[in-house]
DNA sequence: TATGAATGAGACTTCATTCAT
DNA sequence: TATGAATGAAGTCTCATTCAT
């Protein structure tokens, strides 16, 4: 019985964070977040509420982890060199990547999506969210005016609206949703 | 010195459960269901907690009143005269009222279909909601049927999920919604 | 329609009362004192809340109201002359009436006895209670002492235990209660 | 800094859960069920009113934990191999530890049979309690039909009102009771 | 790292009592 | 005399969070 090694308990805390982060995800999705405790949170996930306030600060410290965990799969794939410069091949990459995501784990996203449906959840990261969303709206209207489009502004934004109609649509029914279509009309759309 | 009349106390009784069910639904489209308390609620529409419960027995029972109030305005224009039975000229109707309602009070609606995307709401109105949505769906099947389609039930579905759709874009912009031209594409498609 | 007398008006108010009391008796005894509101006695009683508070000026008066009106018939046929002191003739009277009283309204004391049982209606009439027992108490000590017995205090105490045992087993089985056989042998014991 | 082993979190449960049954007991008796509230059993306990519900779910429960605990220890030696027949040895046996349970805590048996005064409180158990009564009455009932008696099922009744009857004299006075004798007495007259 | 006992603020709800009419 | 709307205090219960072990 050697002693774990610094790495391998990096690890495990790693991976108890995540499952901690999964279970609280299925129960807030499905219950609702101001309903579902932080005590059937643990139980749920075998630990005691003591342990998974060593994880997270506090229960709306695991909700935005949650949240913030999400929305940085989608958009580390969006000006991937941070460059703050969107160029025709970086966009098609981001398509590819964020519908390749919806693909793999098509449960997990529907059970994300789903959260920023909940006024209070919606409400505790607007503010983030909001640095975010202008951010990319940002470089999508300046991507527009160097592709010489009259509106640049109003396209980026109907951009932004067709993949929230997305995220809508597949939310309701993730299995059977055409990814592949939706994902070549864009593409045909906009690349 | 003497007592109010009977007439005087069920307009009191009228005006203040108005009163209440409208500040409620504002709080609880804006902050979330679960997060509003009857306190709140109370404080806001300038009575006393106590009082509230003079007027609703519950909690739950004022989002119900309010879920299945507004439900009523929107299903009263179907099948006016309880019969079972949908014809042409009642879908009319129906569409012309439905729309009606939409442009009317614009901001109520907004709130409203914004109840319905609150995980605990919809788990507190499920059973009644799926009664209602059966009847209506059956109507509907029947309806189509009697048109020589091909696929009745299907034709049915779709039309209430393109209900649906109109509800959900109308609550992100009911300012701005084309509902003229929305009502009439659907007149044209379906009467 | 000659407008009601003086007389009149309060004979209706006696009545009113009296109903009210009678109302409220039931409802205590049968689900407790606290588990009663007085929203449910007025309308069980078919008035408004507003009047039973123009009758009782609060829950409090109206338990000891009732209390020390059953307390009042059962000892006004104790010493009627009111000088203090119990002669064999008056104790006689009393035991007769006493027992009367049970034979007549069997369902009235037996609900009155259990209301002796709840410690927090006891509790608010305890005072006076142990004033009137005291008083008696006094009377009979005195009177056993006028019989030459060896322990009359002991005497007077055991008299009051047998009546407080009869009243128990009374409100237990008021139909079936011995009530003759117990009063003669009271009356053989005593007088 | 290692928890605590299960086995000291169950003696932590047990103390503290006996503490507040105790306590509770003890107002419930002397001011009555429905005028304790769990902030005053808490406070008089020592502990938050928080920590009441993680031991108890309910007031309902926790009265209920009371009534059947004492209950479990007056009926635990009776048919003490299970079998649902009683024998002279078991009856005899019964009374023994019955009264023996008595002298030992005549406070807490005094308390405990006040309860049962509480309409509320009875009506509270009265299920399970006629459950109960009804198993050892039948099987009362059984005994004395096997000592060839002539009215076995009154005989049982009987004896199970002398039970109360003593169990409510005790109630009155349990320091002064004469236990041996009466103990006795039954032995002699059952035995 | 890990447990769950313990706290305290705040939620929902009830109800005796008041008061305008 | 009579009504019931209205209040506010107090009760039951929940739960995020802390902490001794």
């Amino acid at each position: 019985m050697s002693p774990r090694t610094e790495q391998q308990f990096k690890e495990i805390r790693e991976t108890r964070k995540r499952e901690i982060m999964d279970t609280a995800l299925e129960l807030f999705a499905s219950e609702g977040f101001d309903v579902i405790s932080i005590s059937k949170i643990a139980s749920r996930a075998g630990i005691s509420k003591g342990l998974l306030y060593n994880y997270f600060d506090s229960k709306e410290d695991l909700i935005k982890t949650i949240i913030f965990s999400g929305l940085d799969s989608l958009t580390r794939f969006a000006d991937p060199n941070k460059d703050g410069v969107l160029t025709r091949e970086e966009l098609k990459y981001f398509l590819e990547e964020f519908f390749d995501a919806l693909k793999k784990e098509p449960q997990y996203w529907r059970l994300y999506f789903n959260l920023f449906f909940q006024p209070h959840v919606l409400k505790l990261v607007e503010k983030r969210i909001a640095v975010i969303v202008n951010t990319y709206l940002k470089m999508l209207t300046d991507y527009f005016s160097s592709t010489g489009t009259e509106d640049p502004r109003t396209d980026a934004i109907f951009f932004g609206a067709l993949l929230d109609g997305i995220g809508f649509q597949f939310m309701a029914n993730p299995e059977h949703f055409p990814l592949e279509k939706v994902k070549n009309k864009l593409l045909q759309m906009y690349c």
